[in-house]
DNA sequence: CGTCACATTGATGTCTGTCAAGAATCGTGG
DNA sequence: CCACGATTCTTGACAGACATCAATGTGACG
């Protein structure tokens, strides 16, 4: 619960933005300049209620953060994790007020930023229009993924799929070893992302753990065979569009970026 | 399955997004030349491919389409449905090519439009850019509410849920009464919407049809009482961001739209 | 008229949920 | 340092939802 995660060296945003688009010096400066107002969280803090009017954007800095809705006045679903790097409602410059919460997981470090400057950033500069955008494209990938899991996946493979994902966008931001990441997740929260009851994460985790697939030890996930868990799962980490592509430069000429 | 959608009169692109901004008559005049290039499409023929180089973006005008994945060679889930005036692959001007597939359900008519020509209007005029990326954001968050559905729900809820969405969604775009709208949807593909099996999808239908909360005949979807079936299943609909917000214009000014 | 996909129903099995009860862990206060 | 409560985590017994297997009926279409 009050696992803390590591803090990468560099800005974590420069480090995810990083797969949207190629930005120049002045581009990180300018996303590292929305990262100044720090603010510190509790874990189980709500960061955005639903239906509240949006005050500004927020951004992990430090930490885990969740969506969640409540269904039926008691059942809760996570909808997604947010790790270092990660806009938690950068929709809102568009969308207005949330239709879901987001809470922090583990005590959190996050940066609120003024819609107006988020704004003007998205809808002024192509480039970084193009990476903010990105961002919260791969957030709906991630959804899509999700929901096949949750259809398609039986539970022991949703666990295991989840944990192949959360140790590859952790080793993104510079928080994760080669086989080994922190798991600061409850059991209850686990249930609550797979769709399934505590009780059965319990007994799905120890079988993954007597299958040698997994060790858990002081809130950090190992990972022994990596590839061996990822077959085990089905894991194709395309839809975390970690690549650059090469057509992506000329598109960005035909909007004319050239800066 | 060959059910035909009724086409709206007005361009249903335009239609949709009235609620992502106040377009004027020039927008409107862009957005509706985005159309022009249509296509028609047999039920089940794939409009987009994983992994495909994205050719262009898709705009569907008439008909339903929808996403899927396939899991361990065999599964497939759905993952979403596209009616007339959602965008396809909105999203690959800037991640290139998708992550999962998208096919035609019903016959349909498609506008393929060239990368560059969306391209431009995203990121050059603001009030359209913030409007394109309302609709990926909406894509987004229904995406949430089925994944919170698939998670927290039982099959029975769930589909009832489906129902009240597909009918919000037609009548938004003039394809749906009061009470009653197209359903092309044969029960293997509920079955992969849902997660569930066929003829579990079978039994659900007819213990709602006992309960009088449906009636199903000639593809299409009658609710007699739309506000009970919206109790039964705890449909909000809060989460299709149909309303528009007030506090958007100051945003906009913020963001120098003032055309 | 035969084929094929869709739709319906029954019998049975399995995964997961519910109920119940301990054991281990952790933060807090005495 | 220990005690305490509060979460977690674990395990068992049982029930229910949903899957699988099987069979039959229906309708569209060549």
């Amino acid at each position: 619960m009050d696992a803390t995660v590591t803090l990468p060296r560099s800005n974590p945003l420069v480090l995810r933005l990083r797969y949207g688009a190629d930005l120049d010096a002045g581009d990180r400066a300018l996303l590292a300049d929305l990262a100044r107002s720090r603010r510190s969280l509790e874990p189980q803090q709500d960061i955005v209620r639903a239906g509240d009017r949006a005050a500004g954007v927020h951004l992990v800095l430090e930490g885990y953060a969740f969506r969640y809705k409540l269904i039926d006045d008691g059942h809760r679903q996570i909808l997604g994790l947010l790790l270092p790097g990660d806009f938690c409602d950068l929709q809102s410059i568009v969308l207005g007020p949330s239709d879901h919460y987001i809470a922090a997981l583990t005590a959190c470090t996050v940066a609120d930023i003024p819609q107006e400057r988020v704004d003007a950033l998205v809808f002024r500069d192509s480039r970084l229009a193009r990476t903010l955008w990105w961002a919260t494209l791969v957030d709906e990938s991630i959804l899509r993924e999700w929901l096949a899991s949750m259809g398609q996946r039986p539970a022991d493979k949703r666990i295991a799929h989840l944990f192949c994902e959360l140790l590859l966008r952790q080793q993104l931001v510079g928080a994760a070893g080669e086989r080994d990441c922190p798991l600061p997740l409850t059991q209850p929260m686990l249930a609550d992302i797979l769709g399934i009851t505590t009780i059965h994460v319990s007994r799905i985790l120890r079988d993954l753990r007597l299958a040698g697939l997994i060790r858990l030890k002081d809130r950090r996930l190992h990972i022994p065979d990596v590839a061996r868990l990822r077959a085990f799962c089905d894991f194709d980490p395309t839809y975390l569009h970690l690549v650059r592509r090469p057509d992506l430069e000329a598109a960005e000429d035909v909007a004319g970026v050239g800066s």
